[in-house]
RNA sequence: GCCCCCAUCGUUCAGCGGCCUAGGACACCUGCCUUUCACGCAGGCAACACGGGUUCAAAUCCCGUUGGGGGUACCA
């Protein structure tokens, strides 16, 4: 049996990292084992989707290189799940229900459970007609137990007693998700459902629907381990930085972002974990994957993206990054100095901060570098010197650094740091004579003074 | 409240009864390289939540406790 997989997002928000995870979850199987990647969008809730946001989950998808074989819209097959819906009705299997929210919570706190102690199955033999106000819920068993093997988690089992009537058609006619979710897994001939571990409560419920349809075999289940934050909760869009457009924007490598993605809650078996994505396609597989929670940790995906930023053959790296400064920056200077940059930056938005001072203001030292790096003996008469010696010079490179450092030798001191706070405002960042010979004399000698004045 | 799940270094992945005085990676620290930082290289710190079993033998199996998380909609 070939496999089919399906990614079911709902266009509520735009993909963040945990949905973005599971979809590549599902990629890698179906690339693993030959099947076949759906794209099943899950818009039955006009009132939350949106078809622009529907685009921006394709951008990412495409941008994170998770293609997909086949795609569908749930909201283009209502007729399908409504057929199927009645079809339950008339079977005997599901009911007209005329309580409104508000019946149901009044009778669950009068039964003395909370607000969402659930609904009481009142309905169920009222033979209520169609009509305004009137949905449609499914008739649960009252005993026995659903369950399934999971091939993540193990047997998973549920009493049936514990489910409640769930709605299956809103009262405006609209089919719950339940339904598609069911009908469209076992007319799709999904194979495996490879989803997030908030989704376990709701299987139950489909599996007893699936079979109310008719079908007599389940599609394999593994239900993957969260992605939490660092307070161990699951990732919000409100709450937490995730976005997948958000990294993209910030100049992290969609190769980064994918390799570093496979390392949450599944590894290599050799544990060198950045590799190819055709190396992890082979060793993928979904038993391998571990049950406990994963941290998505931002400082390890930047290493990730690091090491990818490294590996970019030169020219790709100032072609991806040169939008970033173009119109600052000398086209030419940029190419000298891009390979010593591709070395340090660990994001392609950190570009700028390296060149700022070439092309522009320096920023004011901070407090803290100004002690540590001029408050020395030796400091002021360096730069006495280096600002003398400055004046007359050849402006170029060789030149600067033999001043800079002739000067530290005869004084006994090291002249480099000083140098740097004073022309480009930090202690640290690219080698220091090619960009400041590319930098105005009267700009370096002026840095210079104001560093020597501040001395004073 | 009820239902479901999880539990190895700060983080992540490994370990699936003896090979574990628990391994790799990130982070952190030290040294080397370098008159900056980064890269690279060499080291270091650091974990089996707790309590009972089972077994000749448990990080690995079972039960309980504790802790954490998820769900509980006419959202998906």
């Amino acid at each position: 049996m070939t496999v089919r997989v399906r990614f079911s997002p709902a266009p509520s928000g735009y993909l963040h990292v945990g949905s973005a995870r599971s979809a590549l979850f599902n990629w890698l199987y179906a690339r693993h084992t030959g099947g076949t990647f759906i794209l099943r969008v899950e818009d039955t809730n006009a009132d939350r989707s949106k078809p622009e946001l529907v685009d921006s989950i394709r951008e990412s998808l495409t941008w994170l290189g998770l293609d997909w074989d086949e795609e569908y819209l749930q909201s283009e097959r209502f007729d399908l799940y409504l057929e199927a819906a009645n079809d339950l009705l008339a079977n005997g299997k599901a009911y007209l229900c005329d309580c409104t929210p508000d019946d149901v919570k009044t009778r669950a706190e009068a039964r003395g459970e909370s607000a969402s102690g659930g609904y009481d199955g009142h309905c169920r033999n009222r033979n209520v007609e169609p009509g305004d106000g009137v949905a449609m819920r499914f008739a649960t068993p009252n005993e026995g137990v659903t369950g399934w093997d999971d091939l993540i988690r193990g047997r998973v089992e549920f009493e049936n007693a514990v489910l409640e009537d769930f709605i299956i058609v809103r009262s405006s006619g609209v089919p719950m998700f339940h339904v598609a979710n069911a009908y469209d897994d076992y007319d799709m001939g999904i194979t495996h459902v490879v989803r997030g571990e908030d989704l376990v409560n709701t299987t139950p419920r489909v599996l007893l629907l699936r079979e109310a349809m008719g079908a007599t075999t389940q599609p394999t289940y593994a239900h993957l381990p969260l992605i939490v934050n660092e307070q161990r909760k699951k990732l919000s869009k409100r709450r937490d930085d995730v976005s997948v457009s958000d990294y993209a924007d910030k100049g992290y490598l969609a190769e980064a972002m994918r390799n570093y993605l496979a390392t949450l809650g599944w590894g290599p078996e050799d544990g060198v974990e950045v590799r190819p994505i055709e190396e992890i396609i082979e060793q993928f597989e979904l038993a391998d994957i571990g049950k406990a929670p994963a941290f998505f940790d931002v400082k390890k995906l930047d290493h990730f993206n690091g090491e990818y930023i490294r590996a970019l053959p030169e020219d790709d790296f100032v072609s991806q990054t040169w939008p970033l400064v173009d119109g600052t920056i000398d086209r030419e200077l940029y190419e000298r100095l891009a390979p010593e940059l591709q070395l340090r930056v660990k994001q392609f938005s950190q570009v700028p901060s390296f060149i700022d001072w070439i092309v522009g203001d320096a920023p004011e030292p901070s407090g803290k570098d100004w002690r540590k790096v001029m408050k020395k003996d030796k400091v002021p008469e360096a730069l006495d010197l280096i600002i003398e010696r400055l004046g007359e010079a050849p402006w170029e490179a060789a030149e600067l650094e033999r001043i800079v450092f002739g000067v530290g030798e005869e004084l006994e001191t090291r002249t480099q740091v000083p140098v740097r706070l004073a022309i480009t405002g930090v202690r640290s960042g690219l080698p220091l004579f090619e960009p400041m010979a590319a930098v105005d004399r009267q700009v370096v000698l002026d840095r210079l003074k104001a560093a020597r004045e501040r001395l004073r």
